[in-house]
DNA sequence: CCGCACGCTAAGCGCGTGCTTAGGAAAGGA
DNA sequence: TCCTTTCCTAAGCACGCGCTTAGCGTGCGG
């Protein structure tokens, strides 16, 4: 399970990257809790005390970890919605590209998506906000295909939950062992999610 | 977020089953690791140490819980397959069942889907065999679906693996205060698994 | 009525945790 | 060449954890 070093280019120095690299390997692994600061520091090559050298404390680099990856999960989406393009095409390209994502990034989506309760209340309303603001994206484009006709869902907002959780959940299962590639799984999720929104246009 | 008690009616004594109840709740809003052998004690409305007159352990008492829902919901889902029906139907019926069963039960089911890296390997092992059962009960209704014609997916694996997402993923957002009832969700996404099949008979 | 068994508690143990502190090494700038 | 800054380590602190133990109370059976 190994996670590529472009995963945060931008951080500075190298070593509060390979602290966070380590973080997110070990909390997706075993969870926040079960992870100890000397698991962390052991596998970015450090002692202990080098950890508080670049982060206040080992929840705020939960946070940086939940942060960061949820606000490169909203930028993705506004940008696939805010191409020109038909409900149906742009609808496709999202599923593709955000199953893509989490099978791509499913070490880093694991601790994304299921390490929220593990962020105090003022970290978590931020977070929750990028959440809703998400849902709401794809809401949003549901609710343009239904008025065009290319959609029938009689709930606009379950329909957005469903086709959430068919990548979040991608989090929860996918693996380096998985037969299928990230693009060739977006693909095919793309395929069931038209056809789950009613259109006949895939 | 309350438990109701007929969750485990076979379990003798009530104190156990107080315990376990107690344990269901906080393990499903803070994790296995972030649960103290204290807190459901407190909760149970007993001392630390009575937890070990009835388990051995904290992760046996999560083994119990994990074990149990695994069983209850294979059995579930072979009762649904097992009924006479055209694979439609029955398909219908099990995500019916399927997502009633985690909306309603979703703070046991939290635990059940999302704390397996908790067990250790030789529980872990015999709970992720429940879970090939369960998968490939479903993915062999779909098979019968798509051999008679019903449904027309092109890998019958992943499409299985994504019915029991939508599902699966209900524990993870469904609460109280979720407008729509455990049966209506089941019955709106027994619809969406079946256009997401291929079925026009919905 | 007495003794035994069961269920529980109070208290504690040994260990591991998140985090702190004092000091050292290396690099860069004046 | 010397001083300052940055990054790190070794060592440790205070606390909390999972679990154990000795003893008590209650209920039941002989």
């Amino acid at each position: 399970m190994s996670l590529p070093a472009d995963l945060w280019p931008e951080v500075r120095p190298e070593a509060a990257r390979r602290l966070m690299s380590a973080a997110v390997e070990s909390f997706a692994a075993v969870g926040f809790h079960a992870t100890t600061t000397r698991d962390i520091a052991t596998a970015a090559g450090m002692s202990p005390a080098a950890l508080y050298v670049h982060f206040p404390s080992k929840v705020a680099l939960l946070y940086e970890i939940s942060r960061g990856g949820h606000e490169q999960t909203l930028a993705m989406v506004q940008d696939v919605i805010g191409q020109a393009g038909s409900p149906v095409d742009r609808m496709r390209a999202l599923v593709g590209r955000f199953v893509e994502w989490h099978a791509k990034r499913h070490v880093v989506a694991r601790v994304v998506q299921y390490e929220l309760r593990s962020l105090p209340e003022e970290e978590y309303a931020v977070v929750a906000a990028l959440r809703r603001r998400i849902e709401q994206a794809v809401q949003g484009l549901i609710a343009e295909g239904v008025r065009d006709g290319s959609f029938t869902v009689p709930d606009e907002k379950l329909a957005a939950r469903a086709v959430l959780s068919l990548g979040i959940d991608v989090a929860r299962w996918y693996s380096e062992r998985a037969r299928k590639t990230p693009k060739a799984l977006g693909r095919e999720y793309a395929t069931l999610v038209l056809r789950m929104l009613g259109s006949s246009a895939h």
